[in-house]
DNA sequence: GTGAAAGCGCTAACAG
DNA sequence: CTGTTAGCGCTTTCAC
């Protein structure tokens, strides 16, 4: 019977076991060096024995770095960032490397102190979707991590690589069709940190001829409630709209969600696009026309840039599509 | 400018900045032992000068154990371990311990992979939801891991607690819903490994007196191709069905999208009930009939009873509510 | 109240 | 080819 209190298997355990010295079982497990078919049998045959498993403290502690990656995203529960995750968790495993996540929930604060626990936790890549303007990434740099921004950049982001969408191209071709079917009167529901896409969607506008209503740019924070809010009272103060381009996932459910509450139907009275596919939006009645974004290559992506070199700062822009369904119609 | 090889500040930077021993400074820092009010402003202010942050690798390594705590969940881009994994992260950030996140995809031998990891990574803690049988899970109670389950409890679980929805009465009130419609050919769409809702269904069938079909009961992988296809193969050799069972969200949606690409009308041709509420059961065409499940709940209890004490085995057993929408109606 | 010193498990020199 | 040894950063006796 197994008591509780045992003691971990060490390198010292096996060594004993193998009748040699600990250098020689850390040379033969780690395939460092050389050794003689004779003993690295002994080593092997021992190691499996013992059940042992080196451990990563001390090999981090004594080599001066972690393997592990930090991922930092606003929330997991968004479908967008968990396939940004699952890309990042499906690269890390591959590399063997651990993942440590945290949720920002968008707020700068509590993202600094996952960097601080991060740091603490002698992780030394992360990867994150930067909250706010991306201002707490100063000790980050300052602590000689390596990071990779997702999603959206940072300005001064001291050139830290990123990979995000292509916005413009995204937003550019969302407002094209639209403009198409005729609409003027396009609003966009954004997010707090998509200036990108604002400002793709002003110079979108702007290309077409349209002039720029700021009244219809309306921002909303990161939680379903606030995105419901944000387009409720969109649908309701400007019933003049015609189409409506909703920046993420959250913000198109929310819009669906307003609409339908305000007996607006899709798309005979409001045409609307979202950013994001999702699964569900097949599903939605209309079957919703999305940018869609290829959220888990980015998570891939940014892991394989984050475990090769941040050095040379590059940014990964990655093409969205406009996919057709049929949530837009000509303007009524 | 900074180096990018710059030496991490250590407790002796620290001690030699306050002129005192790395010993005053660990007691200081980590508020054990005493000190009297004035090296303990010099030994605060040196640190904080030199912006030192305690590195868990040393500590973790002289204390014996890890802080930290391993997540493994079969798909983090499903919402319902999504969610879970957000009350599991949520918990820990309160509780200031870091997590690993693993994805198993429900494969045993990469679920013993991810052990391996934790292990290796000192991690002493895990919350899992356990792929097939669990019957990798021997190792890590060799290794004094401390295990909680959630989702799904393991059979010769050696008695690990477990954080589970309460599936049969969930079934059940299902079934009866059902039932009291008229149904008689009530199909059930299960992943692999909810042999504790397959069971339940059998008896909910049993008690209400109606003969249990076993080509009704089909089981599926998980992922969203297998169930498509165990969906749309369920539709197409049993044309009969009135009502059908989902067994999770992603079942859900693809018995949406077969019985739409099959031309079944819900609720007209056949009624629909699905496991786990998620977002989009309202947007969908008709709004989906749910059993809901407390995900986040689930996964806030895990932490805490995982961070608390393992030893005295518990299973916790939370709420299911049948949230009825538009998916069902009466027998055709 | 405080400092010196002994390791925790591991790897990388350095001898042999 | 292989063993001995010196730490990595930290906490924790144990003397002072």
């Amino acid at each position: 019977m197994m008591v509780s209190g045992q003691r971990r298997t060490t390198i010292k355990d096996v060594a004993e076991a193998a009748e040699v010295g600990v250098a020689t079982v850390s040379r033969v497990l780690s395939g460092t060096g050389s050794a003689s078919p004779a003993t690295r049998e002994k080593v092997l045959a021992a190691a499996a024995r013992l059940d042992y498993r080196p451990s990563a403290l001390g090999r981090n502690l004594r080599r001066q770095r972690t393997g592990g990656i930090g991922l930092l995203v606003p929330d997991i529960t968004d479908t967008f960032y968990a396939r940004l995750a699952d890309g990042v968790l499906d690269c890390a495993r591959s590399a063997g490397e651990p993942v440590m996540v945290g949720v920002t929930a968008d707020d700068p604060e509590r993202e600094a102190e996952l960097i601080g626990s991060l740091i603490e936790e002698s992780v030394e890549r992360v990867i994150a979707v930067p909250s706010g303007d991306g201002e707490m990434w100063g000790p980050a740099f300052r602590a000689g991590l390596g990071v990779v921004f997702a999603e959206r950049p940072v300005q001064g982001g001291d050139g830290a690589p990123a990979v995000v969408a292509d916005d413009r191209s995204g937003v550019r071709t969302a407002v094209e069709y639209l403009a198409g079917l005729g609409h003027r009167r396009i609003a966009f529901l954004a997010r707090h940190g998509q200036a990108r896409r604002v400002r793709a969607f002003r110079e979108a506008l702007g290309s077409l001829g349209v002039a720029v209503d700021e009244e219809l740019i309306v921002h909303a924070r990161a939680t379903r409630d606030s995105a419901y809010a944000a387009a409720s009272g969109l649908f309701q103060h400007r019933p003049d709209l015609t189409a409506v381009l909703a920046g993420s996932n959250i913000l198109g459910e929310a819009a669906v969600l307003a609409a339908r509450e305000l007996d607006l139907r899709l798309p005979r009275d409001v045409s609307l696009i979202m950013f994001d596919d999702v699964p569900w939006a097949e599903l939605c009645s209309p079957p919703l026309t999305v940018v869609s974004q290829p959220a888990r290559d980015m998570g891939y992506r940014a892991a394989e840039l984050v475990l090769r070199e941040t050095r040379r700062a590059r940014t990964v822009t990655l093409p969205t599509e406009l996919v057709v369904r049929g949530s837009c119609g000509p303007r009524r």
